[in-house]
RNA sequence: CGGAGUGUAGCGCAGCCUGGUAGCGCGCCUGCUUUGGGAGCAGGAUGUCGGGGGUUCGAAUCCCUCCACUCCGACCA
């Protein structure tokens, strides 16, 4: 069977990711080191998932600001354990101003800065500066803001989407006035995370709250939704920290209290990155390529023309607008492609890039009122008429994500396997054929044995589900 | 930062051992024939052979040196 990427998942699962982006034309390399290039389809993909949280955000009561790229290096020394957990990545800026290197030529860096600044890795410490200033009164809370920003964590070993020294995401930077108020405000955009994993990109996962190993520098709940990819390893698609008053403290958000007493705040943060590309594209995809949830499709409906060469074009043409018409007053994005390639090489073009829905019109179906299509789930060839086709569309997306969905739901539930033991954890992944999550007791994290066998296996705690009050917790290798 | 590997056309690679006109496949351009799920033939364009230095009549090839990238670890969203 021939397959539109080489190699297959079965065969080489990282190189088959690589050649998929590449296929789907999703984003490259850039001269930069672990800096990413995201081409036109890779980026519209962000934009409708940016669009579709940004919605929910707000919903929230969370409204948008913007803080500065670069801070002082004073604000981050003020945290110690956030410190210990981003110090390493940070890059520096330490000159504003090149001159003529007369010496060796070209540009040489001038204008040392008294003060350096960092490149932001995350906002906390600047977003705290400014909430210290206002919030006064416990009438300012819950104080709710949200930033789209590029983010630098200066990488050892850069993989597109997943892990890119530079990457795009939002950050949420909400201020409570009690310990209670905070975590359940964590709780709840861990749960606005999950409803757009499961009703947007139609990811399955495990909510659950990470070990204390595992958690966010400095903070003191992490939750998080851990998704399981067709190679059973996990990624982390984004997480929801409960700071408690670690942050106020450091940066001093204070305010007076209904009895007039000054208080400390509580803060939380919360955080979704192009990563979650990375997952939809190792959950989702195929040995032919990406498969686009509908909701975070750019194109949903691709219609694509089919002319001989000496018929006359207009009336396929003609053919293929007035269903792109007729779609787009129902709010679909269709796009019809008219570019002058052969048809088999753009239907196999749109394959690979993921588009749910193919349409194919020629002069055959033009002139018997019929479209061809075929949904990216099925790949089967079925025939309609315009009319019924467009009246059946919201149909075939429903169904195309609840395919994805219930694929990788089945996937996840068939991968996840119970130990008792550390030796039913080490029998386990001795095994090289076995996949997927470990489920077994919180307490054998204590286990003398647990360690070593992490690093035996490259296992990482990954979560304790809530689904199981804390008593468990899933271990795996991740990404 | 440790281990391994690779730098030759847009992409993928051969050539290097044994120095002697820069090659192949795909893609791209032109023409013709094909056309309903990855067509065929013919012609064509595209190279500081990663950079610098050395040996030599002559270096992609041998020597020295620097650089970059990829993969596997450690670190991490």
């Amino acid at each position: 069977m021939k397959t539109a990427i080489n190699p297959t998942r079965a065969e080489n699962f990282p190189e088959w990711y690589q050649q998929v982006i590449a296929a789907a034309d999703m984003a490259e390399n850039s001269a930069v080191r672990g800096c990413m290039i995201i081409k036109p389809h890779g980026y519209g993909i962000w934009e409708l998932i940016q669009r579709e949280l940004d919605n929910r955000i707000k919903e929230e009561g969370v409204q948008n600001a913007y803080f500065p790229l670069l801070i002082p290096l004073s604000y981050m020394s003020k945290e110690a354990e956030h410190v210990d957990g981003f110090a390493k990545e940070c890059a520096v800026v330490t000159h504003h101003r090149l001159e003529e290197d007369k010496e060796n030529g070209g540009l040489k860096p001038a204008g040392e800065l008294t003060e350096p600044y960092i490149i932001r890795p995350t906002s906390e410490t600047i977003i705290g500066e400014s909430f210290s200033k206002w919030i006064n009164s416990y009438r300012d809370l819950p104080y709710k803001i949200n930033q789209w920003a590029n983010v630098m964590r200066w990488e050892m070993r850069p993989r597109l989407f997943l892990r890119t020294s530079e990457f795009l995401w939002q950050e949420g930077h909400n201020v409570l006035a009690t310990a209670e108020a905070s975590n359940k405000d964590a709780r709840r955009h861990l749960d606005v995370y999950y409803d757009l994993f499961e009703n947007v990109l139609a990811m399955p996962g495990i909510c659950g709250e990470k070990t204390d190993d595992e958690r966010f520098p400095g903070a003191i709940h992490t939750y998080t939704v851990e998704s399981m990819m067709q190679d059973g390893k996990a990624l982390q698609a984004s997480t929801s920290h409960d700071l408690g008053q670690t942050f106020s403290k450091s940066a001093n958000i204070q305010f007076q209290d209904e009895q007039g007493e000054m208080q400390l705040a509580h803060t939380t943060s919360w955080g979704l990155s192009t990563r979650v590309i990375g997952g939809v594209i190792m959950m989702h995809g195929d040995d032919d390529g990406l498969r686009l949830p509908p909701k975070i499709a750019p194109q949903q409906i691709v219609i694509i023309p089919m002319i001989k060469k000496d018929a006359d074009p207009k009336v396929v043409m003609d053919a293929c607008h007035d269903l792109a018409a007729k779609l787009k007053a129902k709010n679909i994005r269709v796009f019809v492609d008219e570019k002058d390639i052969k048809t088999s090489d753009k239907i196999w073009g749109w394959v690979k890039k993921g588009a749910p829905v193919r349409v194919t019109i020629g002069g055959r179906e033009a002139e018997n009122n019929q479209v061809e299509y075929a949904l990216r789930t099925s790949n089967d060839k079925q025939n309609s008429t315009p009319d019924e086709f467009v009246a059946n569309i919201d149909g075939y997306l429903t169904d195309i994500h609840d395919t994805l969905y219930n694929e990788a739901k089945a996937f996840l539930d068939n991968n996840i396997h119970d130990a008792e033991t550390i030796f039913d954890l080490i029998n386990f992944f001795r095994k090289k054929t076995n996949i997927g999550f470990v489920r077994m007791p919180i307490a054998l994290l204590n286990d003398p044995k647990f360690e070593e066998t992490c690093k035996e296996f490259s296992l990482t705690p990954r979560c304790m589900p809530f689904s199981d009050n804390g008593d468990m917790v899933i271990v795996g290798k991740s990404y």
